[in-house]
DNA sequence: GGTAAAATCAAACAATCGTTTGATTTTTAT
DNA sequence: ATAAAAATCAAACGATTGTTTGATTTTACC
């Protein structure tokens, strides 16, 4: 689907503002309003706010299709270098686009799902643990890593990890004095600790080399 | 503040439907009727809508208060063993209470926060970030824990993996052929790979000793 | 420049929202 | 048994919801 300069204003005024208040708690006056249109044009351009919501995961995971996998085709590269490549790139998809995951995570709490959305967030998902799996046992078979790793729940210690660290980013501004921080520099601030904390982690327990006291 | 049984009864379907549905997508229409009393006894006992959730929280907060700080006074556990009975016990408390903990992830997703609701959560996620850190730093202080740990970080990484493998248990289930396991069987059976694969990480990650590679 | 299509608008639509009312029943206590 | 208090109910309240209408303006094309 192809989307004009109005269009897409209405959608990412839209992703915001589920991403504060939720979809349900989003009227389509507060989206009309805020995007400067009139309330009708929603109906007009998408057919309903179903249909809106449907549209910026579209729009969205149409986007970023595709751009990790070509990390698996550099043969030059260590198991563990290729494991900090795919915690930065999360760290980095999730970190860019903190209104449309969370709306993601939201829709991953409901029980009232939408089909095509929760085929998208399901697709995303299998993407993911599968590009991991493979990442992790290409270094097991190279003997790099451990053997006992549970596959599955290392993707969800990632992407739990990094979405438990956005959802609580206020709180976690607040016990380490951060509340003064420029916000865009709180933002790289955060990024950073998460990818040393993330690849210490994946350090720790997937390889077999010893701890590094330092 | 005390609550009768109706009173209770009527907070827990409203636990049920805020955590299935969201806040604003749930209608005291919705509750009165799945709790099977007439509507304007929501507004009759609690005040609004708005005060309900608020009491669901008073309720929720008020049962489990001090229970893991016990296990802190315990001189008899080395390190690692008082770190596994934190997370067994994370474990226990986010599953045993997953329409809530789904209620609290919402929360923190929103911006428009309740004061009083915000003051709860904040509360207790101090209390676990500081019972955390104190036993790393326990762990440090007689050399068993590696000094180089992002305290903060940590507990990120326990209570994200907990409340997304919740959020996802639904995907875990098909991914790993599971979706013919009975539920309450299913239940047991995430907990335990939950429980193992956490205290595999954080032995691998905050402890000194070298992998045992079975 | 004229005409058809697209875009925009204020207004109205029925449905649902949270809450209140006022009468009625049930419970409690003397 | 009686009076006061608490609980329950159907109905109505005004506000807001998502959507549609029909008229009007803007744009695009020959």
């Amino acid at each position: 689907m192809e989307y004009n300069a109005k269009q897409i204003q209405i959608i990412e005024v839209a992703e915001r503002l589920f991403a504060d208040k939720g979809f349900a708690g989003t009227s389509v006056r507060d989206i009309a309003q805020e995007a400067n249109v009139n309330v009708s044009m929603i109906s007009y351009y998408f057919g309903s706010k179903e249909k809106l919501i449907e549209a910026l995961f579209a729009m969205r995971m149409g986007e970023s299709r595709s751009r990790m996998e070509m990390l698996l085709g550099n043969e030059d590269l260590i198991p563990i270098q290729k494991i900090n490549i795919l915690i930065d790139s999360a760290i980095d998809r999730l970190m860019g686009n903190q209104c449309f995951h969370n709306i993601m995570m939201r829709e991953q709490l409901s029980s009232e799902r939408t089909p095509t959305i929760s085929e998208h967030i399901r697709g995303l998902k299998l993407r993911n643990v599968q590009l991991m799996q493979k990442l992790i046992e290409e270094g097991q078979a190279v003997g790099a890593f451990r053997k006992n790793i549970d596959l599955s729940l290392m993707s969800t210690t990632l992407y739990g990890t990094i979405n438990y660290a956005i959802a609580t980013q206020d709180f976690y501004k607040r016990i380490n004095g951060l509340e003064d921080m420029e916000e865009a520099e709180f933002q790289i601030h955060l990024r950073r600790k998460l990818s040393q904390h993330l690849k210490s982690l994946f350090k720790s327990t997937v390889t077999n080399e010893h701890h590094n006291q330092n």
